[in-house]
DNA sequence: GTATCTCTAATTTGACTC
DNA sequence: GAGTCAAATTAGAGATAC
């Protein structure tokens, strides 16, 4: 029966067909004239083969059976001859089938179709319907798979779109050879065959809700990630110095960037471990200047001491050509004009500028101690055992020669050096040129006859220099300056008076107490000295008052203990040193003249 | 010069996670 | 649903053997 019924119905389907075939070559003519799909798709389903065969694109398939998909129902069975649905009609089988196939493609429906198309046996029994109809199906199957699957998403849509996309092509090759049932056969086999059961129609219901639409929005948004990943591999690999530009693969890429990444982390532990080695040498050479310089300091302090002592072996004669204070400051301010400041031997030139106020301001450098005339021994003595420890470290030019400044090469020839001299027991003083400072210092009492007008000369650059050497860590070398005295080839009278308390000593006074002081210049002991100066310093403010203030002084008597300021007016001005702890007046002692 | 092999990039596709 | 990952596949280029 089943043959039978086949053959029947496949002739009958023939016979549809070739009637569909004439209609659809008309409506081909038609259409050719027309294309426009609205109005022929209500037309006939031929339309939609038609369609297909003039290669219509896949998304407007896709649209058309959409659109057919509700137009497919609404025709009666008999009257799809072409779809798979005819063969229900055409076919005598009570199940149904027509119905199911319409409803549902997949499970339910292959069975059916397949097992009444499939029968197709019989083409093999009937090799004429065989052979004819065995073409249409590879073609079919050759032709347009993509097209089937797409439309399969949904059992009904899919259902409905296998008779416009399988038998579009087939069509046109069936025609000539007509056999409904073989016809029938591709036609969903075709899909079945594909979705070789349910398990491929329910994938491909599963992946397609959207159509093909989906696999290609979903391949190029794979696309633009992967041209992504590729611009970044092409950053990573411009940033990554001594590689090749062209021949390197994405993994050659990954492993220079590895290994550019573990020499960049090498190569910062190695900077942090040189940032801190160097940090440390830093340190320790800060230290070793700081004890270089405290070093130097004493190392002075001992020349500077010594110097002294053999200056103070000068006779007072010096004394006699002195000249007055106000002519020497004269002559030195010229010597300053003339002199550049910078220099050391300029600097030099401009301590007995110091007197005047105004140039005491503008040229306070405590150098020109070094200049200190010698007019007294006690002068000199102050001013160069003070005023080297600043001086020879900072400069030491300042040991050189200096009678370019001098405005009165009235050097006397100086006394041989005592052979207690101890330039000659001090190395470092053997190198230095002590002679001609002795020279220098004789020569100075010409511009500087009396004391006082010595000191109020002396006075500012020593305490300056004195400052200095307090600020710059000389606080150890003024607590040396005892000790190294003591230990000096020439003794030192021992201080006359206590350090902590300092004796006011009148300028006049001092004049002549100096000698009987000290009867030697070298007895002279540093705090009767400096007594001195503090004295002459809280005694000569109001002449000096609102000057700059210079420390030294209480720097020097901080090495005693504290300074006390006798002057009622000092006292607010006196600054605390905040190394020394010690009072200093505010007032720039250079400046100082005593009446 | 050709065939073969190897390597790599590009592509497709299914699966997974958020 | 978008984005990502991984496996499978494909195509092209270079190296090698004949």
């Amino acid at each position: 029966m089943s043959i039978e019924t086949l053959l029947e119905a496949a002739k009958f389907l023939e016979l549809q067909a070739q009637q569909q075939q004439k209609a659809r070559e008309d409506e081909l003519k038609e259409k050719q004239r027309l294309e426009q799909l609205a109005e022929q798709k209500f037309s006939d389903v031929k339309y939609n083969a038609t369609i297909h065969n003039n290669n219509v694109s896949k998304a407007e398939e896709r649209r058309i059976e959409c659109r057919q998909a509700p137009i497919l129902p609404s025709l009666p069975p008999p009257s799809m001859p072409i779809t798979v649905i005819p063969i229900p009609v055409v076919t005598p089988n009570p199940t149904g089938s027509p119905t199911l196939p319409v409803a549902t493609l997949s499970p339910p429906a292959a069975p059916l179709p397949a097992a009444t198309l499939p029968r197709s046996p019989q083409p093999k029994s009937e090799p004429s319907v065989l052979t004819t109809n065995h073409k249409p199906l590879i073609q079919n199957h050759h032709h347009q798979p993509q097209i089937i699957t797409p439309t399969d998403t949904k059992p009904q849509l899919v259902q409905r779109c296998l008779g416009p996309i399988v038998s579009p092509p087939q069509q046109p090759t069936l025609l000539p050879h007509p056999s409904p049932v073989l016809q029938q056969v591709p036609l969903q086999n075709g899909p079945i065959s594909r979705g070789s059961p349910p398990d491929d129609s329910r994938q491909l219901d599963k992946k397609r809700p959207g159509g093909a639409g989906t696999r290609e929005v979903h391949n190029k948004l794979e696309k633009n990630r992967r041209a992504h990943l590729k611009e970044c591999f092409e950053t990573l690999k411009k940033n990554i110095p001594n590689i090749d530009e062209k021949k390197t693969s994405n993994l050659c890429v990954l492993r220079s960037a590895l290994r550019y990444i573990q020499t960049l982390k090498r190569k910062e532990k190695e900077y942090e471990h040189d940032m801190e080695r160097l940090a440390r040498e830093k340190i320790a050479t800060q230290q070793r200047l700081a004890e270089l310089k405290n070093d130097l300091s004493q190392w002075m302090d001992v020349i500077e001491i010594e110097r002294v002592l053999r200056q103070t072996v000068q006779p007072e004669e010096d004394q006699a050509s002195t000249s007055t204070a106000s002519e020497g400051e004269d002559i030195m301010d010229e010597d300053l004009e003339d002199e550049t400041p910078p220099r050391a031997q300029t600097a030099l030139s401009n301590v007995p500028q110091h007197p005047k106020p105004e140039l005491h301001k503008t040229a306070a450098p405590p150098q020109t101690l070094t200049l200190a005339p010698a007019t007294t021994t006690t002068t000199s003595f102050i001013t160069q055992h003070i005023s080297i420890p600043h001086k020879a470290p900072l400069h030491q030019p300042v040991l050189q020669p200096l009678p370019v400044t001098l405005p009165q090469p009235v050097s006397k020839p100086v006394a041989p050096p005592t052979p207690t001299a101890t330039t000659s027991s001090n190395p470092t003083t053997s190198t230095q040129p002590l002679i001609p400072n002795q020279t220098q210092v004789v020569t100075m009492p010409s511009i500087h006859p009396t004391v006082i007008a010595h000191a109020s000369v002396s006075h500012p650059s020593v305490i300056q220099a004195v400052n200095h050497v307090i600020q710059g860590g000389g606080h150890k070398h003024i607590t040396h300056l005892a000790p190294s005295t003591t230990n000096s080839p020439v003794q030192l009278a021992p201080t006359h008076q206590p350090i902590g308390h300092i004796t006011v000593h009148p300028v006049a006074h001092l004049s002549q107490q100096l000698p009987a002081l000290y009867p030697q210049s070298v007895a002279v002991t540093q705090p009767a000295v400096v007594g001195h100066i503090t004295h002459t310093l809280n005694h000569t403010h109001p002449q000096v008052n609102g000057t700059a203030p210079s420390p030294t002084t209480t720097a020097i008597v901080g090495k005693q203990t504290q300074l006390v300021t006798h002057h009622p007016q000092l006292v607010g001005q006196t600054m605390l040193n905040p190394v020394t702890m010690v009072t200093m007046p505010s007032f720039p002692i250079s400046t100082l003249k005593l009446a």
